[in-house]
Parts: C-alpha cells; structure tokens; sequence
DNA sequence: CGGTATCCCATGCGATACTG
DNA sequence: CAGTATCGCATGGGATACCG
C-alpha cells in the first residue's frame, strides 16, 4: 500500500513561524540543532579549522556526520569552505557572518548546558522515574 | 558503545566539556535539541500551557511526542506539571526558573532562524547542488 | 481531557571500505 | 588528507487504540 505521501508542493510560503508545521525555518532548525550540528558550527566559533582538527576536538564524531553536516552547512551559506591545491590538498572550513550569528546564539544554549548538566542530572535522579502518584514533596496546594 | 574507558575515576574529571563524548551534558544538549524539545520549551514561554493548547500550537507535533518530551523536561526540572483534580483533570505546564534560562538561550536561535530561514534557503538554491539529489524520501520499491 | 501502550517505518548515525 | 559509498542497526517519531 502506498503510504501517505505529503505533497511536497508548497504553493508559497506564507508561513513564516516556526511553529508551523509548513513553515521551511522547520528545516534550518532540525539541521542547525541535530546532534552534530550545534556542536560543529559552535567549534567553529574559535576560527577556521581543517577537517581533522575539526574531527578531533568534537568527541565521537565520525567522518560521515562531520563530513555530512559539513556540507549542508555549506550549502546553506553559515559555513565557507577553502581549498588550499596543495599536495595533500588542505581543506578548511569556517563561519560565515551568518553562520556566526547562528554560531554565538548556539554558544549561549551550549554554555547554560555546560554550566547546569550536573544539576538537571542530580534532579532528576531524586525524582522518581514513572509514578502516577503525585510526589510528596510537590505541594498540591495550588 | 563500549570502546573502552573503563576506570569510573577519570583522571580528569575537571574537563568536563561538551565536546568530550563522556560529557553527560551531551544527553541533556540532545534531549533540549531535539526535533520537539526546542520548539516546547520555546513556546511555554509565553506562561503556562495546557496539554492541548501546546499540542494545537505547535504544529504538526503528535500526543505521544509532546507527552514524551513534557514527562522528559518535567524529570530534568525544567518544566513543573500542575494537575488542577476537577473532571475532567486539567494539566498544565509551565517553565521552572531552571527551564526558563535555557528557554531565553533557545528563542534567540528560533527567532534568528524564523528571521533568516528564507535567505538561507534562497542562498541554498542558488548554490550549485551537487550530483546527489536531496530528496525528501523515497519509498523503497519492495 | 490527558495521557500511555503497541506497532512499525523512516531516518540518523556508526563501522568499514575505498578513492583522488 | 579529505573525503565518498555502502551496509546495517539503533532510535526517533507517526498512527492507532485503549485507559483513568
């Protein structure tokens, strides 16, 4: 059976937030913020870099999904890719203006993260899991 | 994903950066990041919501997800959930001072790219695509 | 109303191998 | 050095059905 296929036909795009499932800024979005993605463009904050330092500084990264992110990012005018012909050729890619506008607001979120990871991980492991009842220490007085 | 690292006492447990894979801050970042996460933490900005309100804001997101994504936030004390015990129940959530930073943190990237999503994509056309087409997807012939 | 459980597929991602 | 191609699996996420 055919399984439902979204028409890919926009008409125009009207829609212009990002809450709207039509909305192309969707797109940018689950590129900029996927799991490799944030961390690249913020590496990149610190200045050019060639693929193996790139590769190197953001733990556990493969060559697939850097080389992958690398390209879109590319392609979408946040990174500049520059080609030295030398032999072996070196590659290096770097923020455009644009891509570092995305680059210092990915910077903040990452930072927050950074600061407040232990926090959010110690909270959560003094709640209990999955219970319907409500906790005792939440007052129900509302 | 054992590759090894064994030894619970890392000797440099000081680093602890987002861009060491060990980091616990890289499950948090991808929980926040996530195709859903941003977009529910950014809406809830705007004060409390109710189940079907977030749902019917956020466009095209399903019950399951946003139920995963709120229980998820809740556990990591970014949301709080308030149950008001008449019939039918009504459940809202609303940002805690904890989800609240990281909210400000991601509607600066929301608004960035709701505001440049149309150039990026224009830039992207105009660049010449390479040999691999990017379609959307492709049912398998089976 | 506000969920949770189940099924199932599409996609993201890693491992490996190969190329200029 | 800097990729690309292929395979295969783990997981995100949609559709549906059911429960308190």
């Amino acid at each position: 059976m055919a399984v439902g296929v979204p028409d890919k036909a926009r008409a125009e795009v009207g829609r212009r937030d990002v809450f709207d499932k039509d909305c192309p800024a969707r797109t940018i979005l689950d590129k900029v913020t996927s799991r490799w993605g944030v961390l690249i463009l913020a590496a990149l904050r610190d200045g050019p870099m060639r693929f193996h330092v790139l590769r190197d500084r953001i733990g556990g990264i493969s060559e697939k999904m850097l080389s992958q992110n690398l390209r879109t990012f590319t392609e979408y005018g946040l990174l500049e890719r520059t080609v030295e012909p030398t032999i072996p050729p070196r590659v290096s890619y770097e923020l455009t203006p644009r891509g570092h506008e995305i680059a210092d607001r990915l910077q903040g979120l990452l930072e927050w993260v950074q600061a407040n990871a232990e926090e959010v991980v110690r909270f959560q492991q003094g709640t209990r899991p999955l219970d319907h009842d409500d906790g005792p220490r939440l007052p129900t007085t509302k």
